[in-house]
DNA sequence: TGCCCCCATCTCGTATACAATCTCCTTGAC
DNA sequence: GTCAAGGAGATTGTATACGAGATGGGGGCA
């Protein structure tokens, strides 16, 4: 009688790793269409191509991108999975609706967990990282005289990487990445105002230099200020494009 | 030409809401079979009944709950994105490992981002939430005199519900729940031991005086230490279960 | 004329079937 | 004897088919 539904390893050989696959994430974004097909409806629905309130109907996902409906399906469930659209039990699903107040909650929370990320970095980094880190920051002063946002932004996303990994919780750190992607679109599009990327240099600078100097206090309230600029400047951005918000 | 695959609402309709199922949240949990699925799978995941690095067999989790593959995958794949398991490509699911290691992580972050949310809920909370976490307080008192374990993890569970709602940040609140949920059984474990229920309620009763206050630094703190103490005392407890670590 | 009930229709959720890919064992050559 | 190539088996990923439940409109009744 099997009553174990899985391949449980007998007894004699459980001390040894049955073979989980540790320290090896090949694919992790995206496997097969399902995955591809995420990452389009996923790009839609921050760009605000797709408004809030519509619905994602699967059959027409599915011939649109010549597929069957199993892995849209699978799409969809992931993007419910990372909140960014609402299922219905028997209806479907919609775009959830991202307002202003959302994002701002949002950054709020993102400058909680990234200057969380910089005290501990400042207590726990090591050479190398230090290094990666004064690295970055070289990469975003380059990117900033040469006044080009796009490699700013590819290298700020550097520059928060490094001081994710010298933070030495993993579990955080993937958080924090999972926010940054989910506010990635927003982010780059406030970069554009010219002096922000000043304002963000200078930001880095201090970060830098609280991490350096191993004060964990500083270095959590330059990043905890850095955030949530952000999410101010956002804000900002936003109200002047709609002066009539619902 | 329908180059739009979803029913776009016509722009003449647009500014009203096309019938977003906003502010209503039936089933959120689980919808259909996979739901149920998934919930079982989880519990049996976080008690280590499934021991990490075993692989989740589509086919015989199917047969055990007399069901096809489709919803069995659906649960698969919301574990995957709760972090439960781990996918590869064209292998399948893996129990992810969840060391002591990684519990101290979760236990961190999980600190950090009550404390915020006892931060923000001190400056916000109204008189209805705060009447609401006065009972709270008060069921948990009467829990911990009753020497009701189970009891006091249900009110323990209102308590922070309580704060999660008052903190006036949506998001923060559901990332805290989500957190929470993933953290339930490690939590409920430590609980077993009748001191932490007492030094827990005398925890409770600062925090509430803090938020009371309208003291946001301090609710942060204690809200803090409250968390953190879970996690070393969560760490005591696996050691001294396992005194030899891999 | 207005309200309620019933049914046609649609969509979702699940079942089943097929294809692609991987693993592992076997077999053959060097 | 060892290593590599090939094929059988198994497993995942996708396609198709079918039933359950909900939605909306039309007809009947008060």
């Amino acid at each position: 009688m099997d009553n174990s539904a899985t391949t449980r390893i007998p007894d004699d050989t459980a001390p040894t790793a049955p073979e989980p696959p540790a320290a090896r994430r090949p694919a992790p974004a995206s496997r097969g269409k399902s995955g591809e097909i995420r990452d389009i409806l996923e790009q839609e629905i921050v760009t605000g191509e797709r408004p809030a309130g519509e619905r994602l109907d699967e059959q027409a996902v599915a011939s649109r991108f010549g597929v069957s409906r199993t892995p849209v399906r699978e799409a969809i469930n992931q993007l419910a999975s990372a909140g960014l659209v609402e299922q219905i039990p028997n209806r479907g699903a919609f775009v959830r609706e991202t307002g202003l107040a959302d994002l701002v909650e949002m950054f709020e929370v993102m400058a909680e967990l990234e200057a969380m990320a910089g005290r501990l970095a400042a207590r726990r980094i090591d050479a190398k990282g230090r290094a990666r880190l004064q690295a970055a920051l070289e990469a975003c002063e380059s990117a900033a005289e040469r006044n080009a946002p796009d490699a700013y932004y590819y290298d700020n996303e550097r520059f928060h990487e490094a001081i994710y990994d010298a933070c030495g919780n993993g579990f955080l750190a993937s958080e924090a990445r999972r926010l940054h992607q989910r506010l990635k679109a927003f982010r780059r599009l406030q970069l554009r105002v010219p002096q922000r990327i000043r304002q963000s240099l200078a930001e880095h600078r201090r970060i830098v230099a609280a991490i350096a100097a191993g004060d964990g206090e500083r270095a959590e309230a330059e990043l905890k200020v850095h955030i949530m600029v952000q999410g101010e400047r956002f804000a900002d951005l936003v109200a002047s494009l709609k002066p009539r918000e619902g």
